[in-house]
DNA sequence: GCGACAG
DNA sequence: ATCTTGTCGC
């Protein structure tokens, strides 16, 4: 049957992505972004994919809701679900964004008063080879605002781990302080950012979708207990928990 | 051949 | 993503 190329996937995937680009919002539309201690922001959500040792298709899907500003869970959901795309490395988003659209579409139609009123992406949004990363993904076809929090730097964009960069992060003193991420043609695609004062590596905020780049930043510090955002923490913590509960492990070399 | 490669 | 506990330091 199909015996489609992984190149032909590839390219109807940047064709999608590059549509989708177009419907990406740099800017705050929200009331409460623009107050200086986010008042009026009530829940933040946290998502995230866990998976087991040697199985890349079968994967728990995890969405947490926080309020805010206190950060404890007001709704967990963690979702067995089976994944039919392959990890390519900047169409994460092909892999992850459905079953993560369904866990909020499940939130909506169970507890629409919980709906969060802006998402915690375990990954990047506009910081990606083609401005459009996970975060900008969920972002668009969810219509949530969505902030994108990676744990490492990709090498893309002309921004690269060098010296310079190292030093930068050597700089940084205190949780809350951040550089730029500029491509090499002058735009800011992101930011790295101490998230707290106890972690000197640092996490790279991007904006996804309806949220401005240092709205995103300031929200991300004012949400990190620990160096992760809390919603993302949670959601990565309670997925292992599932998996760790619902498929415990085998010993290797023991005989079933 | 070597290095990079969000999760 | 996952393989993995204790340990050194403040």
């Amino acid at each position: 049957m199909s015996a489609a190329p992984v190149q032909d996937l590839v390219k109807r995937w940047e064709s999608e992505q590059a549509h989708l680009r177009l419907q990406v919002v740099e800017e705050d539309t929200e009331d409460w972004q623009r107050s200086p201690d986010f008042s009026g922001l009530e829940r933040v959500a946290g998502v995230d994919l866990s998976f087991i040792k040697g199985d890349d298709i079968n994967a728990c899907a995890q969405l947490v809701v926080l309020n805010y500003p206190d950060l404890e869970v007001l709704y967990e959901d963690s979702q067995m679900v089976t994944l039919t795309a392959p990890y390519i490395a900047g169409f994460l988003a092909f892999r992850e964004t459905p079953s993560l659209l369904e866990a909020l579409q499940r939130l909506q139609k169970n507890q629409p008063t919980l709906l969060p009123q802006v998402v915690f992406v375990d990954g990047n949004g506009l910081f990606h080879y083609r401005e459009f990363g996970l975060a900008c993904h969920l972002g668009v076809l969810s219509g949530l605002p969505c902030v994108g929090v990676a744990k490492n730097l990709l090498q893309v964009q002309g921004v690269y781990k060098s010296e310079e960069h190292q030093s930068q992060i050597a700089a940084l003193q205190k949780g809350g302080e951040s550089f730029p991420l500029t491509s090499a043609s002058g735009k800011m695609l992101g930011k790295a950012l101490r998230s707290s004062d106890s972690s000197s590596k640092p996490v790279y905020v991007s904006v996804g979708h309806k949220i401005s780049l240092d709205t995103a930043v300031r929200l991300t510090h004012s949400c990190c207990r620990y160096r992760v955002p809390e919603p993302i923490r949670q959601a990565d913590c309670r997925s292992r928990e599932y998996l760790r509960i619902n498929f415990p492990a085998t010993d290797a070399g023991m005989k079933e």
